[in-house]
DNA sequence: CCGCCTTTGTGATTAGGCTCACAAGCGCGC
DNA sequence: GCGCGCTTGTGAGCCTAATCACAAAGGCGG
């Protein structure tokens, strides 16, 4: 460790600093532990131990030997290091069903996210109130985002205006995009897109249970026509 | 390819065919194009040709050279290897604001996941209708799974509840688990979970955000100190 | 202050995916 | 029926990530 000066963490490591911070505020706030050793931590998050300790060796080892990791400093690193100690308002584009569900979702605003502005573009729901904000027309975007910092552009609306909504996000300066429509969107190279997909999740399901079942028929199929199952 | 018996689809390709699996149906759909090329379909999905080939390579070898893949046939192989040839009725547990979403979602039954119960265990959501649904007791889960030959539990439930819940499904006989509750829950290796997590892409896209934000803070501090940026 | 027990940090190895590059194959026009 | 241009299928190499295994380090009891 000690010059742990090349500032590239993996970004499988990333993707996992988010379940680690969660499992670590869930012993910190509820079982009022002070520190904890990686494979507590590996439990939690439902990893192993050996990946827990290397990907904190990315933040540049805190542990200690023979004790473990101290909750609240790993807090702090792991929140500092995913940049939430600082607040990102976001917009949503798309007050439908899902838009509306993102809008009022409490697990944003209990994680330091902001839902700040919500926008559309049909005349009978800009006007209306969501969760507490007046949706505005998108062609207000760039105003609302001045004003607001916004940093954040969630994409909410049907497939079909998925792309249309995203370049008026890079337009406006958003540099970070997470898209639920069903759809790719296109966005020059310093943009970043993060897609939610929840039928994707649903099909990748779909195609596991059937390769059992599959497999689960084919043995029957075997023991109808006698044959010895192999091993 | 040839004998192409290894029929082991790498996980990173089946997380892939249900993408392909949309835009081929844009194709065929808006398009009535008959046949696309490697390179088309990953433009379309936003991935690179050679990725694409070998991907469909471990269906079997489709595609005619000099000309390219019958859409009809894809999507045909794609639909049938991801087992959406037959429907996986899904149920919903907790019928909090996003439950509704997801239970009005019509991506869902547009790709062929029929939600067909709803379940809470607050008696002023136990009785309503959601989407045409009539919630139910989670009490009532074992005879709704058995009628409705359900095979796919939702969990939409506070993170709280979510391992009682991924308990439940478990006992009834559900083999696959989507879980939107930000919480891990752990079930029997044969059980196959699945999750989504609002909150943690959001702060996996601040990580990223904050790092270039860093950068360009940097940067800009070097300026002032009229040190000459390196290259 | 010494030795034992626990737990970290990390080099080495293995596995899995991605990308490249190109030979093989196919259709079409002449 | 022949050659040319296009597109596939895939071996080889590379890169990232996961896993293993163990030496190093800290704490604690006696």
């Amino acid at each position: 460790m000690a010059l742990m000066r090349t500032r590239t963490i993996p970004e499988a490591t990333v993707a996992r600093l988010p379940i680690y911070l969660r499992s670590l505020l869930d012993l910190a706030e509820n079982r009022g532990a002070m520190t904890v050793s990686s494979e507590q931590l590996a439990n939690l998050a439902g990893v192993n131990a050996a990946k827990v300790r290397k990907d904190l060796s990315y933040l540049g080892s805190y542990g200690t030997r023979g004790v473990g990791y101290d909750i609240e400093y790993l807090l702090y690193q792991i929140t500092r290091e995913l940049g939430l100690t600082q607040d990102w308002p976001a917009a949503i584009a798309g007050v439908g069903n899902l838009g509306r569900a993102l809008a009022s979702y409490k697990g944003f605003s209990e994680r330091g996210f902001r839902i700040t502005a919500l926008f559309d573009i049909l005349d009978d729901v800009v006007g209306e109130e969501v969760g507490g904000l007046i949706v505005k027309h998108l062609d207000d975007l760039k105003e609302a985002v001045n004003e607001q910092g916004i940093s954040i552009g969630i994409i909410a609306t049907p497939p079909m205006s998925a792309q249309e909504v995203a370049e008026r996000f890079v337009d406006v300066g958003i540099k970070s995009i997470l898209n639920f429509a069903p759809s790719v969107v296109n966005v020059p190279p310093d943009v970043n897109v993060r897609k939610v997909d929840l039928s994707i999740e649903l099909q990748i399901l779909s195609f596991y249970q059937q390769r059992t079942q599959a497999i689960a028929t084919a043995r029957e199929a075997n023991r109808r026509l006698n044959i010895p199952r192999p091993l």
